[in-house]
DNA sequence: TTCAAAATTTAGATTAGTCTAAAATATTTT
DNA sequence: AAAATATTTTAGACTAATCTAAATTTTGAA
């Protein structure tokens, strides 16, 4: 039988947890992140373990089998192109794209992806600086740091964003701090660890710490 | 309560059997178009009912309400938008949008369509020839014929087709008759009503009674 | 105009996905 | 290690959308 759209999105949510520390996915981590009950995600964990998409014990967590990573690789590129058509091509902000990509992510059709791709440019990065599987679903990785983690004195550019809230992305517009923007940072201050940082075009800006954990950027070579 | 995309299929099966002969579209009518049963339609019917997009009179078939009208027109814009979109964009044939474009149109998106249509240049027309209505659900109506209705003697150049079908465009691909062909009428063959036209590039066609009945034509102005 | 055939509706079930409340299991604290 | 707390599962119910089979209504032909 086929995957359904609500199958679809619990794999992607298993997915994402089994991205940061990969442990087995706790019914209440699946809950909070499908904003859902923990006896729903239940029930649904049964269904993806029928169909051999996850390995599931009882009061243990899951974890996605081989068949369950690669439809959810696929699912995450499919998001991430439609991402890039709405803003690259609809001329939608990157903090309206989301909901969106969330719908057309489950449109089912032979060669659309790749046309799509191909359409696009075979984009490797998606709006908000997150990789594009490529259609066998190999990633490209990228060299980037939280600014939160870096030495004062480094010089970067923002190549991403770890929370994709609108009002991040609207407050990161607001400061100039999109993607490709050039930042150094010139000053850590241990009390709050909010951190004072120099813009590309020369204004001193201070980020609070909720701000530099959300930043990747990515160090320019120095010239050196 | 929202309208789900079960209803919204419904709405514009409804829709297209109001086309043509306006009468209250009856239940099988209904059933045939949507390939279900008929306890299924009556099912469906009352909930369209119950959410005012349909007025229903037991035994004696549907209409649509104003609400239901606008509705399905905007439907019907969106279905045909993205038909466009795959077809100039991503470079589907015209036999391959359709089972695309029946899942994009259950996208809902803030400004998504005005901003696809702006995108696409604002189409009169989908790859088929039929009209796309504009954002107000306004249509541009088009002198055209179907061939089989035409005199001999007749020029005029291919606009749109009736059947949508695989089999059937893909036909017409063979015969070089797509959209903006151009096509004379010899004669007309009283036997089987079959046709005998002379396409833009010279070649004589024999057409069946079943073609000349599915293909639309408009008049040249007969330089005079 | 009656009655058989056709069309439509109702009745009763099923499935996917969800919910709340209660029960079971696991973890943490003392 | 027992008790308290947190997490997870089960039980039972609900809705939308569908189905088949039976009942009802309409149509149209003799």
């Amino acid at each position: 039988m086929p995957i359904t759209q609500a199958e679809e999105n619990y794999l992607k949510a298993i997915f994402k947890i089994a991205e940061k520390g990969d442990k087995p996915a706790l019914t209440n981590a699946i809950a909070a992140v499908m904003q859902t009950s923990a006896a729903s995600v239940t029930d649904m964990l049964k269904r993806l373990a029928d169909k051999q998409l996850i390995t599931y014990e009882k009061y243990r967590g899951v974890l996605l089998t081989e068949e369950g990573h690669r439809l959810s690789t696929a699912l995450i590129r499919r998001h991430r192109l439609w991402e890039v058509f709405l803003t690259e091509k609809l001329g939608f902000a990157w903090d309206e794209v989301h909901d969106l990509a969330e719908q057309l992510e489950h449109i089912q059709g032979n060669g659309l992806i790749d046309r799509l791709d191909n359409f696009l440019g075979n984009p490797g990065f998606d709006p908000h600086g997150d990789p594009i599987p490529n259609a066998e679903g190999h990633w490209t990785y990228r060299n980037q740091s939280l600014l939160a983690t870096l030495q004062p004195g480094t010089q970067g550019v923002v190549t991403g964003v770890d929370d994709h809230s609108p009002t991040f992305l609207q407050y990161l517009d607001q400061l100039g701090l999109t993607l490709g923007a050039q930042v150094s940072l010139l000053e850590q201050f241990p009390y709050d660890h909010s951190v004072r940082v120099r813009t590309g075009d020369g204004r001193e800006l201070v980020l609070s710490e909720k701000v530099s954990k959300n930043l990747y950027i990515k160090l320019l070579e120095s010239g050196n």
